[in-house]
DNA sequence: GGGAGTTTGTAACATAGGTTACAAAGCGGC
DNA sequence: GCCGCTTTGTAACCTATGTTACAAACTCCC
């Protein structure tokens, strides 16, 4: 477990050795998770870190009509609600659902406040780590405004092509999934890729999208 | 200056000959700025923090087309850009415009990183901001994703006036401003205004939003 | 390889909200 | 009080996207 964390935003930087001696210090606990079973809901006070040791969990807004944002995917290593443990309304901003058979690290915001006083490498990460949360969540704020779908959807693929590096992006999630992520319907999200085909931008195929004119894209 | 930086967020905690004594030991500078001049552009690198010493600034997201999304009003005490600079990709997010003429204390990252070095309740209180920071983006994603215009107004409200303490919210900004806050154009935001009033559950008239039917709003 | 369950493509229809335009109302300066 | 400028109310029209529905395609298991 201990090369593992190592290998994690929060640990990195620090020996496996190093890292066994800080955790023998505090108390945690590893926790496994079903799939489709929530670890955390929204509104929730948080006061334990979620570390992921294997396996993956979504994190997704879902109004009072049932209606789902999805915020992010999560993998392995990725720490989750971290940003949140130090405001001041501290409370999960997002439901945390597994998306499989998942592992996670729990250990409880006191013994981490405990690591972070104790170890100062642990508390740059933990800066950089919320910091980065913030990037990502502004990012996420700016893929919402784009107004049309199609506009949408050429960010999302500009974005994961890394500026045109890949020409092929792989999608590894449903339609279902996809439209939640850009806070769509189905039908609306299979509706515009078959237009953004027959104009010739992209080809796509279940759970392929192939970039045809990238400049096309990119004025959408 | 002193006594007003004892009050704002970074250096909260702290005595004002202690923030004397810290400050006299790093270089920083006041900056004034006209109303409408913009201090950062989104893009930038992020190598300074600004505190605001007078007056008030705007961060806002622009795109292509020309549209504008406006994240938060920044007043008096606020630090900008705090949750951005210990991030991997540290650029500002927005653009920051004055939106009055303004005053700024302009302080270099290293400069900062020094202080943080220096004094915990600094570290610590930049630890809360950026946390905060992150808490809020959360939130404007989730008032992002209401669909219809009216819900978003609704949520609005119920957020104005803290959950029904208040039956009186003062909007102090024009139409246009609110529109760009919710990212819709302003005829919407007008139309949708008359709309609630017509039904009985606001009472709106220039600049003033009177609540009639808080349970009728809390179900939209 | 057949059958159940899931995912996808597509079409017809309804509607919220964008666009454009204009006049009325408010506001600040002289 | 008058003039110019900004802000607001409203209407007619258009279009993107949601809704609902269904059949075809795929996936997985027996």
């Amino acid at each position: 477990m201990y090369e593992l964390l190592k290998q994690t935003p929060i640990f990195k930087g620090l020996e496996a050795a190093e890292i066994e001696r800080l955790l023998s210090g505090i108390s945690f606990q590893a926790r496994k998770v079903d799939a489709d079973v929530s670890i955390a809901f929204r509104g929730e006070k948080i006061d334990q870190l979620f570390i992921i040791l294997s396996g993956s969990l979504r994190g997704e807004m879902i109004d009072s009509q049932g209606k789902v944002l999805k915020i992010e995917d999560n993998f392995q290593g990725k720490a989750l609600a971290v940003a949140f443990m130090f405001s001041k309304k501290n409370e999960f901003p997002v439901t945390v659902t597994a998306n499989e058979k998942s592992e996670v690290l729990v250990i409880h915001k006191s013994q981490l406040l405990f690591l972070m006083q104790r170890n100062e490498r642990i508390l740059t990460n933990m800066l950089e780590l919320i910091s980065n949360q913030a990037q990502f969540l502004t990012e996420r704020i700016w893929a919402l405004t784009f107004k049309t779908i199609k506009s949408k959807i050429a960010n999302f693929i500009i974005q994961k092509s890394k500026n045109h590096e890949l020409a092929v992006i792989e999608l590894n999630q449903t339609q279902q999934q996809l439209a939640d992520y850009f806070g769509i319907t189905r039908p609306s999200l299979a509706r515009t890729l078959s237009e953004m085909e027959a104009e010739g931008s992209i080809q796509y195929e279940r759970g392929v999208i192939r970039i045809l004119n990238f400049e096309k894209l990119k004025t959408e």
